[in-house]
Parts: C-alpha cells; structure tokens; sequence
RNA sequence: GGUGAUGUAGCUCAGAUGGUCAGAGCGGCGGACUCAUAACCCGCAGGUCGGUGGUUCAAUUCCACCCAUCACCA
C-alpha cells in the first residue's frame, strides 16, 4: 500500500485488580484487539497498552481481608490477567500497573501543571468517618435506610429500591460496612480541580474526536446539568500516591487510572527505541489515540480525562470509544444461574476462537448492550465457523492433496466471483475501521455462501469419476481454496489462531489484508487438518456448572463460628396464624405469627412462591430476637427462614409434628 | 426520582426523508446431494415491527403518554 502508516495509540479501560476477569470484561478487551490486529493487518503502526488500575480503598481493604500488601495482592491478580489475556488472543504491546513509577511521575507532572495554572484549590468538606477503623468512609462503605423510601439496607449513594440518590449523611440509622458502628461526621480539606472552567474547551474536544451520537447525547445532558468541580484528593489510610505537599492527602485513584494510559506507555518506550513518547502525548502530532471504554465510566474519560490532559499542557484523546454491557442469556450475569462465568472458566473448557467470532457477529459501534446467549453462541459458531467457512477449505483440501499432490492451478476458473471477493475488501475495511463488527461478518458470512454454493454447482466429487473432467476439478478446488483464504484473511484480526492455521495449512502464507485481492496460484499446500472443531453443547453446559461451583464453595468458605455465635440466635417455632398480601409490596407477605408467649407481625417476601391462604395454620421456625426492621409498610419483628435462590424458588423450613409454638430451635 | 438508550418472526439481530420496509442468519418443516468436522445446496413456514392515543391520503418508521429492560446521576 502506497498509503503512508498511520501512528495509532490504542487502549482498554484498566481492568480493576481486586477481583477476576470475567465475559463481561472480555466484551471490551476483544472489541480493543480484534481492532487493533485489523490495524496492523492493513500496515499502520498501532500499538495498544494497558494496565492494571492497582489503586483506591476496594483494593486496599480486600488485601488487608485476605492478609496480604495491596502491593502484592494487585501484582498477583495482574499476572492472573496478563494470562487471562494472553489466552484469550489478546495480544498487547506492553501491560502495565497504574501502582508504578512512571505512573506516579506523569500523576505529579500533571497535577503540578494544573496547580501552576491555578485549576486546583483547596475546600473543607464534611464526609462520613469511622471512628473504630479510623478512616474516612467511601459511600459504598456506608449503609442504612433510605431516607425517602425507608428500604432499609441501602448504600450511601443510592437506593436500589426506589433510586433515590443522596449523600451517605442522609440515610437513617447509618451504618459503617467496615465496623458495624455509627459513622461520625467529620471535617476534611479536599483538593479539588476546577473541571467547571472547562467547558469551552471540552465542547471543541467534543466536536473534533466525532464521538457516538449516544455518547453525545450523554455529554449534552452533562453539561446541561452543568459541570461541577471534581474532588480529586482522599485522606490517609488509602492505597495512592501521596500527593505533593501533603501529609496525609492522596491522589483519587480516578486521577491516576487513566494516566496510567501514557504511563504504559512511557514504560514501553523505555523498552523500546523506535517510540517517542512526546509524539504520542504532547500537542501538535499527526499520531492517533483512542480509548475503548464501558459506557458506565464514560464521564471520567469524556469530561475529566481531555480536562486534565489539556489543562496540563498534553495531548486530548483522538476519541473514545464506549460500547455497552454483556448479558448472559438475556440477563445480568448470575452467580447463582451460573452465567457469572470468569475468563478462566471460559478457557478451560472451550476455545477463545468461539468467543472472539461470537462477540465479533454481535458488536456494533453503539453502546447498546450484547447479549450471549449460550444456545445461540453454540448454534452460531458451529454454524457459521465451521459449517459453512472452514467447511470451504475442507470439502476442498482432499481433492488437492489426494489428486494433485497439494499442488493447486495456476489460473483461476471463475475470476468474476474471486473478484467479487475481492470487491468486498474496503467494505469490511470500512466496517471493521467504524468498529462495525457485526456488519462486517455478515458480509464476510455471505460471502462464504456464495463460496459454498459455488462449489455445490460445480461438483468436483462428480467430476473426479470422469478422467477426462480431472484438470477442472484440481481448477474448482483452487477457486475454493483462494476464496477461503481471503475470508481468512478478512477474519484474521478476529481469529488470529485459526488463521495462523491456515497460514500453515497454505504453506506459510504471508498476509497482509490487501492479499485477499490476490489469488494465490500454483502453490503446493499442506495436507489438511482441522482448522476449528465444532463447540459440544456438553463444554458449554460444563462451564456453567462450574461457575455455580465456584460461588457456593465462596459461600461455604464463611469463617468457622463457635457455639457461642450460634446460641446469640433465638430460633424459635411459630404458628402462622394469619397471612395477606401487603398493599403496595411486589414480593411481600404480611405473616401474623404465634410464638408461644405471644404474636407478632413479620414480613416475609415469600410472595411469589406462597398462597396466603395456604399458610394459615402453617409451623414455621423463625429469628425470634432479630432487632425489629421499620419497613414502609410496617414494622417486621423477625424473620422467617427459608432457603432457595428466590422468586417463586423460595421454601420455607417447617419442622416435623410435635412441635409447638415458642419452642427453641437448637 | 431525573436523564439517556433499547423493545421487530421460537432464538440472535438488520432495516427505512413516513408509501414493494415487513427482512437475514440460526432453529423448525419438506426436498436434493454425498466432496466436507451429520457439514453443504434448493424450497416452505410467516411476526397486527412493546402498548394506547394523536398527526397524515398513508406509520412499524413522526408526536404524546404508558409498560418492560439496561445504564448514568460525578
């Protein structure tokens, strides 16, 4: 290509190191690389780094839960990933972790850059504190009652039931998740960076990095609301880097996520002499960068990020790039339905090539979620993939290598259709470049009909019986052999391991996307050997299974208690007496309950599984000293046990004949 | 609660300044073939395009409201 290179950055968001990768993040990290290999594919210098985001209290507090540094919790769940990925084809030019050098260097440039500018000040603001661990409290660290619709239970940010939100002080009867005490409020000086001051120059970063219509969108509607300062400073205890000047002051892990974009960088140009790091991240360059994000932190990379980046004197992001969330068989991803499924289940049961294709035919440029639905996953792949596209190669192969030594012709029978695949290359380039996957598979997926089809009429299996016929045959089978290869050649950035096999099985083949507009004749090929293999239902089913696994062993790991914790629990038997449907409550049941010494009143939220009427009479055993909850409806005295995942699962544990009211349970 | 997105055949998804825009793949059914990892080829089935109103000669496509799902609210 006469074209000159372009000089591409490309990056995933930072994988978050206190937990295990799962599908849902293998959504964003095989859009990034099957994007990134169609770069390379077509000649231009791309490179794509990432990170571990190794920062922030969830961390800090996991490790100090499983006893360990964060330092080393973090290395080790990064070397976890690193194979994670490794395994799954993505293939990174350098991973990095946000907990580096070169990370807290670029962190303090920048924040000393916008200081010099006068875009940081000080405020003094109240915030939630510990007292017994002697920490400021994040709001999800903070639980109680929501103070609008009295759920009970609810984060300090938000409610789950109703969706208010709010500040951690608000909730009733608040609640430390660290402690179990009552939150203090306390006095704390915040730095804050002054984002409000940049809303002109976001709206021209917005207007040239041509993002999503729906990104947008989302952007309008935050600059309607109007952009707010951005408190950018936590206090001591925290996993950080400290911020200069300060004691006890460190850096929000959200201010030094993202650097830790150039800083992998910085730490591959130090491994590297052909990577200037001041082309890549100071103004004035002809060179690319993009950021593939989620949609859930599209307000840090398209509001904060360009803000900081500009204001301390680097280059703004060429553009960004959200896409949605997954869903497993239509809905959130479920521990207990087994659709949590981490990216080492995945592998050790099933090839990443399936999942590379599948998230490829489904992924479009929009933030609109995609869905893996297991029984269309299996239908697809095997239908797509193998049936119909290797399936080109392999009704052809035999005839090659059995007839004409692997050697294939050295002119093509039908020209008009090889050049019609070859027609369809800017297509798929294009859709491919506008992250148009889905698009682009179609076409290639039509294509190998018309190869399938092209083969079915010429009949090479009937030709072969007629001696005079013989030559065409080896003419049919070459056409064939070509077309798949283009495919091939199109599918490469999405099935790198498929088509270094097939690169194999055509004697080495060197590719380069604009091979696929060029035939390959005359060559000797290799005897043919399973490119792909048909993914077994019984693998799928397997890997589900093991996703339950692995969570009720978590659930059973709960630390050992002694008699004594168990004996702090009054269980005693109950008698239904009465039971209704509570006015205004989807899934609850208001239980009259008599417990020997006296009734009382329970709500249980049983009422997907449970005919009031069929209660009446019921024995139940139930928590009889549980501190009494104030619902909306009521006050709920106790609780009545049951097991099952919920909805109309739900059992209740009854005891045998003989058992009266009031008894204990023990 | 506010804001945004989505809701099209059993499944996964395309689609249009409003008028051949009711489609594809898979599944299902029927047929053909036997080279191929029971793959491939031909044909059929058929969903009042989430619901209710409205604008219009005409709406799945525009508007309003409602319902459901998802996300964000720093």
């Amino acid at each position: 290509m006469s074209v000159k290179p372009r000089k591409i950055l490309v990056t995933s968001a930072l994988p978050y190191a206190n937990g295990s990768i799962h599908m849902g993040h293998m959504v964003e990290y095989l859009q990034t690389d099957i994007w990134v290999r169609f770069q390379k594919l077509r000649g231009h210098d791309c490179i794509y780094v990432c990170a571990s985001d190794s920062h922030g209290t969830p961390i800090m507090l996991k490790a100090r839960e499983l006893g360990k540094s964060p330092e080393s919790l973090t290395r080790e769940l990064s070397e976890e990933f690193v194979r994670d990925f490794a395994d799954f084809g993505v293939a990174f030019d350098n991973y990095h972790t946000t907990h580096s050098p070169e990370n807290e260097a670029l962190t303090v440039e920048m924040y000393e850059a916008l200081r010099e500018r006068g875009d940081i000040y000080t405020k003094s603001i109240q915030q939630l504190y510990d007292e017994t661990e002697g920490m400021f409290l994040p709001d999800r660290f903070v639980r109680g009652t929501c103070p609008r619709c009295e759920s009970e239970d609810q984060y300090g940010d938000a409610c789950e039931v109703c969706g208010a939100t709010y500040s951690p002080s608000d909730l009733i009867d608040a609640v430390s998740v660290l402690s179990g005490t009552t939150p203090v409020t306390r006095e704390s000086e915040h730095y804050f960076f002054r984002l409000s001051e940049y809303g002109d120059r976001l709206r021209a970063w917005m207007e040239e990095a041509t993002l999503d219509k729906n990104v947008l969108a989302k952007l309008e509607e935050w600059f309607a609301a109007g952009l707010q300062d951005w408190d950018i400073s936590r206090d001591a205890p925290y996993f950080g880097f400290r911020i200069p000047d300060s004691d006890d002051k460190y850096f929000y892990v959200w201010l030094d996520a993202p650097v830790g974009y150039p800083a992998s960088f910085k730490n591959l140009c130090d491994k590297r002499d052909d990577l200037d790091f001041d082309e890549y991240w100071r103004p004035g360059h002809d060179t690319e960068v993009y950021h593939f994000i989620g949609k859930d932190i599209m307000y840090f990379h398209t509001l904060f990020w360009p803000a900081v980046l500009e204001g301390a004197g680097f280059r703004t992001p060429t553009s960004v790039f959200a896409h949605g969330f997954l869903t497993v068989n239509g809905s959130k991803m479920s521990k207990s339905r087994g659709t949590f499924i981490k990216a080492r289940t995945y592998l050790d049961n099933l090839d990443p090539s399936y999942l590379r294709y599948y998230y490829a035919a489904k992924l479009g440029p929009t933030i609109e979620d995609i869905d893996l639905n297991l029984e269309d996953f299996i239908a697809r792949v095997n239908s797509d993939l193998v049936g119909k596209l290797v399936n080109i190669a392999s009704r052809c192969a035999g005839f090659i290598n059995k007839r004409f030594d692997g050697k294939l012709a050295t002119t093509l029978p039908d020209q008009a259709l090889f050049d019609e695949v070859a027609a369809a290359s800017d297509e798929i380039a294009a859709h491919y470049e506008k992250r148009e996957f889905s698009k682009a598979m179609r076409r290639i997926m039509t294509l190998a009909d018309q190869a399938n089809r092209y083969i079915d009429e010429h009949k090479p299996w009937v030709l072969i019986k007629d001696e005079s016929q013989v030559s065409s045959v080896q003419a049919v089978c070459t056409q064939g052999i070509n077309l798949f290869r283009s495919l091939m050649i199109y599918l490469a950035p999405v099935l790198p391991a498929v088509a270094a096999r097939t690169q194999a099985f055509l004697g080495n083949d060197e590719w380069h996307w604009s091979n696929a507009s060029e035939p390959m004749l005359g060559a000797t090929i290799n005897p043919f050997k399973p490119l792909l293999t048909r993914v077994e239902a019984e693998k799928v089913q397997e890997m589900v299974e093991q996703s339950k696994q692995s969570t009720t062993k978590a659930d059973n790991s709960a630390a050992h208690i002694g008699i004594d914790d168990f004996t702090k629990v009054d269980l005693r038997i109950a008698r239904i007496d009465k039971a209704e449907a509570v006015e205004g409550a989807d899934k609850l049941l208001s239980l009259t309950l008599d417990v020997g010494d006296s009734t009382r009143t329970v709500f249980a939220g049983i009422k997907a599984a449970y005919r009031p009427e069929a209660l009446i009479g019921k024995h139940v055993v139930v928590v009889a000293n549980l501190a009494p909850r104030k619902m909306r409806f009521g006050v709920s005295e106790g609780m009545v046990l049951a097991a099952g995942p919920g909805g109309e699962d739900i059992f209740l544990l009854s005891p045998d004949d003989g058992a009266e009211p009031g008894m204990r349970v023990k």
